[in-house]
DNA sequence: TGACAGGATGAACATCGTTCATTATCATGA
DNA sequence: TCATGATAATGAACGATGTTCATCCTGTCA
């Protein structure tokens, strides 16, 4: 019995801190973002203040942990429209942008500690799979236009911010009078997957 | 002098609530939004803690002051877009486009807190003056096409959430490597421009 | 000169994230 | 069995935040 402690006490650690984890989840999503504090999330464990410092160093870190865990599951969801390869790649893409804005507006304070409330300073989210994604759909959609895959990149990016516009009002400012959600969604990606894969443009 | 010292009470209270504001303008812009206090606030100003709250009920109402005032600019500059009405409406329209970017960018701390701090319980930022511009601009270029303008509060909505999409990207995410920022903001605002006043699609 | 209204102050309160000296726990070695 | 040493856990404390309030100061009128 020489490592069966340090195996059972890393075991042990392991356990805490997903307790921590999940009972920060919960008052992330009930709460919001700001409702959240060091002390009601200990309260709401049932330790004290300083013990969820033996687990996390500071409550970025424990942020971190919680978005980047929430954004594996958009990751899967994205992942396996590419996979679908018999599909039309046009509409796969769009409903690889409803998936994104959906997942977006059934995770509010996620999406919002990953796009919007983040400093630029501080390292982005590791969103560059589902960028990657996209990037990849696109690329399919543009067959093989020289001029339009040259634009790959511009193209994606674009696409992103317009989906990223329509996601980020729609979890900010969900009392705004939007004539319907769904419209509006699918009026916001239609238009810029058809700019996206329609035919370059003569840079004025 | 009957009511001349209340005048020029009321005078000086203008005054010194000016200087607040300019103050916290400076901070505001210099150090950004969490660069803010009220402490650094009443220091710059060379005031006490509390006197800042004679002349401002608290930190919220100060800083709705504050971007109310900046959006004003804001809005002079797309209104006068509207005057013009001798050129074509679709590249005025792409110009006020431009144009809200553009401010978005020399506004960051503003836009933030305009479009992104700001929690939906709160009453939203007026920025109806800005929509109502775009959205006659968009009815301009959409012409006597009865489906279209049946469509015009949705297509305006989506147009308004591709242009946010990218001022809020690029104000919040600048270190991200943007192919061009310039040519990112066009084909955004071209491809959200296109679908808004392309002809009207079928709701699948 | 004295009274009064309103501006200004500084101390205080509650809360926040974070740190740290101290104590409790518990598997192991003698 | 008991002492040791490593680790978990605590609670008090620090500095900073927004906000309030009893207390002064100041200038104006009778």
């Amino acid at each position: 019995m020489f490592m069966e402690a340090k195996a059972k006490r890393q075991r042990y650690r392991q356990e805490t801190r997903s307790e921590i984890l999940s009972a920060a989840r919960e008052i992330f999503v009930r709460d919001g973002f700001e409702g959240f504090s060091m002390r009601t999330l200990a309260r709401s464990v049932g330790c004290s203040l300083g013990a969820i410092y033996l687990y996390f160093t500071n409550k970025e870190e424990l942020f971190d942990v919680l978005v980047e865990e929430s954004f594996v599951h958009l990751y899967d969801a994205l992942g396996v429209l590419l996979k679908e390869r018999n599909k039309d790649p046009v509409r796969q893409l769009k409903r690889g942008l409803r998936l994104y804005v959906e997942w977006g507006l059934n995770h509010p304070s996620e999406y919002q500690i990953a796009f919007v409330v983040r400093k630029p300073t501080k390292k982005p989210y590791r969103t560059h799979r589902a960028f990657a994604a996209a990037r990849a759909l696109v690329k399919l959609c543009l067959g093989k236009s020289k001029a339009a895959q040259d634009e790959l990149e511009l193209r994606t990016q674009a696409l992103w911010a317009a989906t990223h516009g329509i996601t980020s009002l729609l979890t900010q400012r969900s009392s705004f009078p939007w004539v319907s959600k769904r419209r509006v969604i699918n009026q916001v990606i239609n238009s810029a997957v058809q700019g996206a894969i329609g035919p370059t443009k003569r840079q004025k």
